[in-house]
DNA sequence: GGTTTGCGTGAGCACTGCTCTCGCTTGAGA
DNA sequence: TCTCAAGCGAGAGCAGTGCTCACGCAAACC
């Protein structure tokens, strides 16, 4: 599907991904609020204003980031997820604490480039739309992952009081259509759980209050899964 | 027990609290990244290197800052839950949903300001010894609430995994040690859980998603204190 | 082959955090 | 009461930032 494309597109095209790498590297470093376009434009042994005719501004450059941190993320969850389907297909809590641990993982290696996208918005800043669709990557991915324990196992979930009926009927026309309201705010509110647990990891909260960390995150995914409407495999 | 002081010892004084009112002035109007030291001290017509005088970096006005808010916040929570103890004495359920809501309130009024405590770290920044115990004092607000509910009724908790015992055990003794080790390990989710409700929210992620958010925190509340081992009181 | 378009250059503006020296003022000790 | 160190504000200055703009060169299109 690519044509062959002139040596000044390619270049161009080269180029954005050298400054998104070089950018990217900073970041990790020092991060976002270091982030410099005249030390990322020296590192690649160009002058400043060059910069620009890539990125119209510093902020569009950070957009790129969360972009593509969206989904890297989201590859990450999907791999884990599949590579869990793979090892046991009827496990679905099991598939389901895959692709949290994946999170989690990833939010440990990329500390920075997480609290770009799960920690404040940076500057003034409104998201533009192009993120909306990588942000929901790993969303999509505990809907459906939840959706295959639905199908094959069932669900019991608490009832929704009366005043959240609406909502329920909204998120679940929206997201999942053909999964239950009230499965479907058990997802959001797992999903806003996941990452505050992983959020409280990355950005210190747990510093001199949890240790073991990785049991301790084990027990929690777990909890999210059931809470979320997916039963533990029984023994075989 | 504030003895009489010196003018100038007041004058310290008071311009120091100038200065950080001004500053939060600025950090509710644009956010942690555009607070500039120059400017606060343009609008308080002092000369930029004065300011040093009061704080020797822009991160000590920051740490200044964070001291602060996690105080008002730990404030907000402990007046509401007060209140709600004076409400119905017994309804352990209701006190420790009028602390959630309490920080959530206090949360989406301060957008900033949360975003500066629980949100990604700033600078290169590791939190200073001084935050810590201002920071645990919303924790230690739903440690005592749930204690208070322990103590009235007792408590059922999901049994913990083998290899998550240790941790329980340790983090009963550090924070809590008249309560039962499953019962800290759910407190600390349900604390890490609460603030990622409040984030997501705070900081965008729910748009587009979550519409009714009154309703839709109302219950998840409900449920982390459930989680937390709080029993609704039984209608009387 | 001529022209439009894309792109790197360098100067420059307004801003930032922070440092340093210079004096004035205050307040505590002799 | 006088003295002198300490506290404090002023101003200049350094190094760095995001961003703009006119300028030329080179590639791509007609």
């Amino acid at each position: 599907m690519t044509t062959v494309q002139g040596a000044r597109a390619r270049a161009r095209i080269e180029i954005t991904a050298a400054i998104k790498d070089e950018a990217r590297r900073q970041l990790a470093a020092e991060g976002a609020a270091k982030l410099s376009l005249r030390a990322v434009a020296r590192e690649l042994g160009m002058v400043s204003s060059a910069l620009y005719r890539y990125f119209p501004s510093r902020d569009d450059l950070l957009t790129a980031l969360i972009i593509d941190a969206y989904d890297t993320v989201g590859a990450a969850a999907e791999r884990a997820h599949a590579a869990a389907v793979r090892a046991d297909p009827r496990d679905h809590l099991a598939h389901w604490v895959a692709v949290c641990r994946a999170v989690r993982a990833w939010a440990i290696a990329h500390p920075h480039e997480y609290a770009l996208i799960y920690g404040s918005p940076v500057p003034g800043y409104t998201a533009p739309q192009d993120t909306v669709v990588p942000a929901a990557r790993v969303a999509l991915l505990l809907v459906a992952t939840a959706r295959e324990a639905y199908r094959d196992e069932g669900v019991a979930l608490p009832p929704l009081p009366d005043d959240l009926a609406p909502e329920a009927e909204r998120l679940a026309a929206d997201l999942a259509p053909d999964l239950p309201p009230a499965l479907a705010v058990a997802l959001v509110f797992a999903w806003a759980q996941l990452f505050g647990l992983v959020s409280f990891e990355v950005f210190g909260q747990f510093n001199r209050v949890v240790e073991d960390r990785d049991a301790f995150f084990a027990t929690a995914a777990e909890r999210l899964g059931r809470e979320a409407g997916i039963t533990p495999r029984p023994r075989a």
